[in-house]
Order: structure tokens, then sequence, then C-alpha cells
DNA sequence: TCATAGGAACCGACCGGTCGGTCTTGTTTA
DNA sequence: TAAACAAGACCGACCGGTCGGTTCCTATGA
């Protein structure tokens, strides 16, 4: 049982990820969540100023995750290949996994759509990612590794892949080893990228 | 003004879409589609046994619409390389056209995980298109446009491609142009097949 | 060591408002 | 005139959020 007000915190949020992954956000009340987080409406609501926050903060969260785990797949990477390539695995694993919450992803994107607040934090990352790619494919092609393309096209590409495959795994998870998938994608995309084809 | 049934319909149809594509479907009322629409609660359920069941209407059309615009485009080409170019033309052109209302495919994708019929209804012409695509690479690779690649693999990038690309599109629809990113992407997708690179 | 004060954590009945859907009544049309 | 169509007042359920009150923890001081 949770003692602590972090402790509190973080069970009501895990709790509403759970829910808010599994049953969309509209569908998921507040009253729901603090059923299934064992606490009254009244401590939900003296942690957070409200459900729209709460989401808020899980979205804050996930971001903040996401780009840990990329900046450290690259990190140990060598060169540009082997970066995306730990890229697409650590995409697997979050398709794999089930506390990754997938489901949580459509939620924000299909949010962001209509909350100013929500687009206005994601928007942000994406762009950032977007040219992160971007900076990355064009290390790629100084490097020799890949052959002159734009770079701006390839991290666009690169990008609908992953969003595509986490959306293709979210909509029928059994019917593939997506991981495979993933992997074989791009190494598909990689030779489409590299100088010395045979 | 409407004045046949399926005026009506129709009238009630082309509003319900408009306004569940701008602000999603729990956030659109019913009194909303029928004050959008001009027409009463009683016209409304006259017309429809429910809420849900014009979202399913809006579905199948939108299914439908797609499956009849990628059969013309393909019968059209003379080989398969062109067939996808075109086809990754009708994805530009309905990112490009707002009464495509590509903010339908994120609510249709979202309610798909959560609602059952709508699953349903959904994930079988995934599966063909997915089954289709396939069969098409397979063709190309038969008639030597394309190198020996796995047809499914190929299958899976090519949708995920579209998707992230619808995905991204409808993030940030100004910065790029869109029919252009989509056309180079392709490009880049059929070099990566193709199988006589200099 | 213990009495006590005060605030943080928590409780849950309750509120205003909204929503999808119903129902009665009136109107048009064939 | 019967059937189809349309109107909109109305209903009950439910939802996010509030509020007055209780419990628990800890710090303080004598």
């Amino acid at each position: 049982m949770p003692r602590s007000r972090e402790d509190t915190r973080q069970h009501i949020l895990r709790n509403a990820e759970r829910l808010f992954a599994a049953g969309g956000y509209d569908a998921t009340g507040v009253a729901e969540i603090c059923r299934s987080a064992g606490v009254s409406k009244g401590a939900f609501y003296h942690h957070f100023a409200s459900k729209h926050e709460l989401f808020l903060e899980l979205l804050d969260t996930w971001l903040a995750a996401l780009d840990a785990s990329f900046a450290s797949a690259v990190q140990q990477a060598a060169d540009v290949p082997t970066a995306l390539r730990r890229m697409a695995d650590l995409v697997a694993e979050g398709i794999r996994r089930p506390e990754v919450r997938l489901g949580l992803f459509v939620e924000f994107w299909a949010h962001a759509q209509r909350d100013p607040l929500i687009w206005e934090r994601a928007v942000d990352p994406y762009r950032r990612y977007l040219t992160y790619f971007e900076r990355l494919i064009g290390q790629g092609i100084e490097q020799g590794d890949f052959r002159q393309a734009s770079p701006r096209v390839s991290a666009v590409l690169l990008t609908s892949t992953a969003l595509g495959m986490l959306m293709q795994a979210q909509f029928v998870p059994e019917d593939e080893e997506w991981g495979e998938t993933l992997r074989a994608t791009v190494g598909l995309l990689l030779d489409g990228l590299r100088e010395d084809r045979q």
C-alpha cells in the first residue's frame, strides 16, 4: 500500500496509464481510475488538478522515456547504420513489452489533433526527432555509409516506418513477429540507402 | 435544403463526418450534429439507430471509397512500380484535399482498438490490403522490376510508409509539401527494391 | 516521554451540467 | 387518410469536479 506522496501519485498514474491505454481517455472515468488505484476521489484531486492534467503528465513521462532510450541507443553505436538498427530494436521492444502501453500512443496522437496543450508538447519533440534523424542520415552520407539521398526525405521515411509499424502492430498484434518484420524492414531501408549495392 | 430521405441522411452524415474529423467522436454530441445539419433530434433518430451506428456507416463509406480509388489506380497502371507510384499519388491527394477528412482516419484507428464492431470491420480490409500489396510486389519480382526480397516484409513496409505519412501530415500539415515528400519516399523505396541499381 | 498542534493525505456524498436516447405531437406526402 | 418524416421537450445516467470533514504523520516544547 502506498504511503508517501510520491508513491500514491505514481500509483494513480500507473493505473490511469493502464486504463487509458486499454479503454481510451474519454471512456475512462476518474471514478474508475480511483477504484482501480484504490484511492478516493478526494485523494485523486488532492494529487492532480484535473483528469486532463494527469494525462499531460503521462505524456511528458512517456516522451522523456522515449528520449532517454533513444539517446542511450545512439551513444553506443559506432556508425549510423548500427544506430538505426538499434533504434529499430528499441521500437520492436516497445511493441513486444505490454508495460510500454502502446495504446497510449494512438491516444496521445488522436488528442494532439484537438487539444492545443497536447499538441504543443508533442509537436516539439516530433520536430526534434525529425531533425535528429535528418542529421544522422546526413552524417551517414558523409561517412560513406549511405549514397547521396535527401536526408530530409529519408528521415521522414524512417519516421513513417516506425509510426506505421507501431500502428499496425497495435491493430493486429498477434499475426506477425513484429520485431522480426521491423528488423527486416529497416534492413530493406538501409539497403535502399546503401552506397555500394551489388 | 434536403428533400428526399436519402438527401437528409447524407446531409446528416456529411455534417457528422466533418465534426468528427474536427473534434473527435466523443467530443461531438448528437445535438451538435443536429444543429450543424439543421435537423432535429427526432429527425436524427428517425434516420439512424444511434450515434454509434452512424459512425459505423461513415467507416464503411470511407473504406469503400478507399477501395474504389485504389482499384482504379491499379487497373490503369502498366507495371507494378507505376501502380505503386499512382497509389502514392492517391495518398498524397488524400492529404491535400480537406474533404477527405484525414482527421477521421486517426479517429477510426483509435476506436478500432476498443470497439469490437469497428475492429471487425476494419481489420478485414486491412489484411486484404496487406495481402494485396504482397501479391503486387511478388508480381513485380516475377516481372523483373524488383529484386528478390520478401514480399511480405515489403508490403508491411509500404503500408507503414503510407500510414506513418498520413499521421505525420495530420500532425504538422503546414511545414511540408507532403505530396512531394511522399513521391520522393516511394521513389526511395522502389530504389531499394529495384533489381538493376547502378 | 508524551501531549499537542498543525498540516498533509485522504474520504466519499454531493453538485451542476451534459450526453445519448425517448416520446409525444405535429406536419408533409403519396 | 395512413404512413413517413420531423420537431424538440424531456429523461435518466453519468461524468468531472467540489467540499466539509476525518485520519495520520511528524515536529515541537516542556
